[in-house]
RNA sequence: GGCGCAUUGGUGUAGUUGGUUAACACGCCGCCCUCUCAAGGCGGAGAUCACGAGUUCGAGUCUCGUAUGCGCUACCA
């Protein structure tokens, strides 16, 4: 049977870093396998379920380049009537019952895990057995005669007293959980018999005919809960496979109110991050191609061992395809850095440099769109660098970009490569420019001179300055920084005369000019 | 409270059936290159493989215990 699996999350906030890279692992599944990639909305809890946050995912998802599902997008609530009926059934066949207790009002978020340890010692303290619900065997005839005279009750799954379950993960391995400690879960809300989670899931998974259901180590223990549930409705029970968590520095759990928008993926998008790098990224959390790039050297003379390929840690998202299996996942959460407090590292270094990486080394063809995004967003975009001016425009990006960490750079620490208008770094001014009182004079008169040379290249221009220096009797170096931060507004860049040669001569003679009155 | 899972330098990871000086990447430090900053090259610091026992000639790898962290335990998803 071919291989079907899901990416299934619920809208209810940005998609965040963590659900991303579920995302990933199902897609490099799916590609790898020759199976279906398919996204289901678990919008089923209507009240935090937003529009806005299924769009948030749906456009996260293409950035990220992973949203060709081979099938239609299934909304979960869609599905409500299929779930009850499941449950229904297996009223219907005893394998679940009615239960009469009143509901119980719950705290909210944090209280309620409070409020569960709580219970929890007071029922071991009193030697309370959780499979002691009084309507667990009522007759089905008093059972039907109490819900048709309008007693409101929730239907709960009948787990049977002895024995366990048993699956294999295959991240975590054999998975075993006695259904002592397995209580009678809840499939149908006593208000709207309101479908609830577990059972939803299960129906669902059921129906779109998942194959391997890929998802995050919190449902670890849940899982044997879903297949009392698939075993109850005599449904196949697919295979699982549960990744490890990503946490924040310090081991705790990355949580979007905790530690804000460094956990959403439109951050990262909205920073200049290149999807590639970014998937690449994340793919490395949990997850390691092989070992092999560290023993090839060592296997490959023998001539034993063939090497379908090499891969480091820099991967495209092909090569990420054919070398992904799930067996390589590890076990151990994953630690994602980042310090709010430090703008030099706001996110993961790693990242960071890998998106540099990208940025430096990745085609420049398939740079240029998204450095144009960029320019546009940034109200920097000349048509003229698609037609007229597109040597120049290539050549400038693969100029600049080697030094650029993200496609933000462009339009700031680059913006006067592609703006007359642009912003002079103060440290800059003071280092380069303040620092020799005769640069005030130098700098114009530098101008002059570059006005007339002819042709104006890198070449050019550097014996044009070098030989204005020394007749003027200063080092090189002292009109070259000062040069870079006339024409570029900054102290750091590419090698001056490149730069030269890309802002042109009459610019550059310009910007000599007006950088004297800031001295 | 109960149950489950994890634990290799600051971080991400490698470490194939136990076998010599625990490998790679990011980060950090230094040197080279140099018009700046990166990149690149070279080198360095940083891990008693959470701790404690046990099995073994030999344990990061196997067993048990402890600690810590995380997860689940809900008429949330």
């Amino acid at each position: 049977m071919s291989v079907r699996v899901r990416f299934a999350p619920s809208p209810t906030g940005y998609l965040h870093i963590g659900a991303a890279r579920t995302a990933l692992f199902n897609w490099l599944y799916a590609r790898r396998t020759g199976g279906k990639f398919l996204l289901r909305i678990e919008d089923t809890d209507r009240e935090r379920s937003t529009e806005a946050s299924t769009r948030s995912i749906i456009e996260g998802l293409q950035w990220l380049g992973i949203a060709d599902y081979d099938e239609e997008i299934v909304f979960q609530s869609a599905n409500a009537d299929k779930h009850r009926a499941a449950a229904l059934r297996l009223l219907e066949e005893g394998k679940a019952y009615r239960d009469f207790t009143p509901k119980e009002e719950r705290a909210t978020d944090k209280g309620v895990k409070e409020e569960i340890a709580e219970r929890a010692r007071r029922g071991a303290a009193e030697g309370a057995d959780h499979r002691s619900n009084p309507f667990r065997d009522l007759s089905p005839e008093e059972s039907h005669r109490r819900a048709e005279a309008g007693e409101p009750f929730a239907v709960r799954l009948k787990v049977a007293r002895e024995g366990s379950s048993r699956f294999e993960d295959a991240v975590y391995g054999t998975q075993e959980r006695d259904y002592s400690e397995i209580e009678d879960l809840v499939l149908l809300r006593s208000e709207g018999a309101h479908p609830l989670y577990n059972l939803s899931v299960v129906v669902d998974d059921i129906d779109m005919r998942i194959t391997d259901v890929i998802r995050g180590q919190d449902h670890l223990t849940n899982t044997h809960k879903q297949i009392l549930i698939y075993e109850a409705l005599g449904a196949p029970v697919p295979r699982f496979a549960h990744l490890p968590l990503i946490l924040a520095p310090g081991g705790k759990k990355l949580s979007k109110r905790i530690h804000g928008e460094i956990v959403s993926l439109t951050t990262y998008r909205d920073r200049g991050f290149i999807p590639a790098a970014f998937c690449n990224f994340l793919a490395l959390l949990g997850w390691a191609p092989t070992g092999v790039q560290f023993a090839a050297d060592a296997t490959l003379d023998g001539g034993k061992v063939s090497i379908d390929e090499r891969v480091g840690e820099l991967m495209t998202l092909d090569e990420m395809v054919r070398n992904f299996s799930l067996e390589r996942i590890h076990r151990s959460n994953a630690i994602f850095n980042f310090d709010a407090n430090n703008p030099k590292r706001w996110t993961d270094d790693k990242l960071l440099w890998m998106n540099a990486e990208y940025i430096r080394t990745m085609p420049l063809e398939e740079l240029l769109p998204m450095v144009r995004a960029e320019l546009e967003a940034s109200r920097l975009w000349r048509d003229e660098y698609e037609s007229r001016e597109r040597a120049w425009f290539e050549k400038t990006v693969n100029l600049i970009r080697e030094r650029f960490r993200t496609l933000k750079d462009f339009s700031e620490q680059g913006r006067a490569y592609f703006a007359d208008e642009f912003a002079f770094d103060e440290t800059a001014v003071s280092k380069n420019l303040r620092k020799d009182p005769r640069l005030k004079e130098l700098l114009p008169a530098l101008g002059e001179r570059m006005e007339r040379v002819e042709p104006f290249t890198a070449e050019t221009s550097e014996a044009a300055l070098r030989a204005f220096a020394s007749e003027a009797g200063v080092k090189d170096g002292l009109l070259i920084n000062a040069s870079r931060t006339a024409l570029t507004g900054q102290s750091v860049g590419p090698s001056m005369f490149e730069i030269y040669e890309t802002i042109g001569r009459e610019r550059s003679a310009k910007r000599l000019r007006d950088a004297a009155r800031l001295i």
